[in-house]
DNA sequence: TACTGATCATTC
DNA sequence: GAATGATCAGTA
């Protein structure tokens, strides 16, 4: 059982190293050949190497320690080839939401991020685990995540859900999270009335983990 | 080739 | 369906 952020770190540094193949053999767990279906299985099998537990709910992966689990797809270059999802978007408009009180800013606080040095379309199973990083925003990424989410937020609770795309937002921004284009969940139309729409999530742009993952780099010369 | 919209697996 | 874990892949 882990009781701290330090035993977390040094679990996670004794999967650093190992591939896919080599930890899925340790738990017992067989790796997809196909990396179209196996969206999801490295976080998940980190998931159980780590021992966060908190499921499917929208909580922090450690509730005890308040941290998030995140992998991230990185190339040789140490570039985040994915953005990073955080969490669904609520789509009930409310006024006067409290950026510091939304699942989104939780998810934010503080996250242990464990690289996974991947090209496109490698082997699942060839995928190797990178050095974990323990991470919260600085007073500038908090602030520019804050006036994001404020602008985002802002234009749902205006009813301007449809008009939100994927190109608004530096460090956060709003995609599709769904099976499918026609998913569909309960919204608020321009009106005020209750309609459906499709599903959204909040995403962090590679701009923003690109220099998380390499502030840690700077710090290892 | 990076980005945005679409999609895949699993659990409850 | 709604949340988690994400990556795929067409196009700008």
């Amino acid at each position: 059982m882990i009781k701290n952020e330090q035993d977390l770190l040094a679990l996670a540094h004794q999967l650093c190293g190992l591939t896919i193949a080599q930890l899925a053999e340790r738990l017992n767990e067989i790796v997809p050949d196909n990396s179209l279906h196996a969206k999801g299985f490295v976080g998940q099998l980190i998931e159980r190497a780590l021992g966060a537990n908190s499921g499917n709910l929208p909580v922090a992966d450690f509730p005890d320690l308040g941290v998030e689990l995140k992998t991230i797809p990185i190339n040789t270059k140490g570039k985040p080839r994915e953005s990073t999802y955080i969490c669904m978007v609520p789509l009930k408009a409310q006024y006067h939401i409290v950026f510091e009180q939304t699942v989104v800013y939780q998810k934010l606080q503080r996250i242990l991020w464990i690289p996974i040095e991947s090209e496109p379309h490698t082997q699942v199973s060839a995928r190797r685990i990178g050095q974990p990083l323990l991470w919260s925003p600085n007073e500038i990424q908090f602030q520019q995540l804050r006036a994001d989410w404020q602008e985002l937020v802002d234009m749902i609770a205006m009813g301007e859900l449809e008009m939100i795309s994927a190109q608004i937002g530096e460090y956060l921004h709003i995609r599709p999270k769904a099976a499918d284009a026609r998913s569909l969940t309960k919204s608020i139309n321009f009106l005020g009335e209750t309609t459906q729409t499709l599903p959204r999530g909040f995403y962090l742009r590679s701009v923003l983990t690109e220099q998380i993952i390499n502030r840690s780099q700077q710090k290892k010369n």
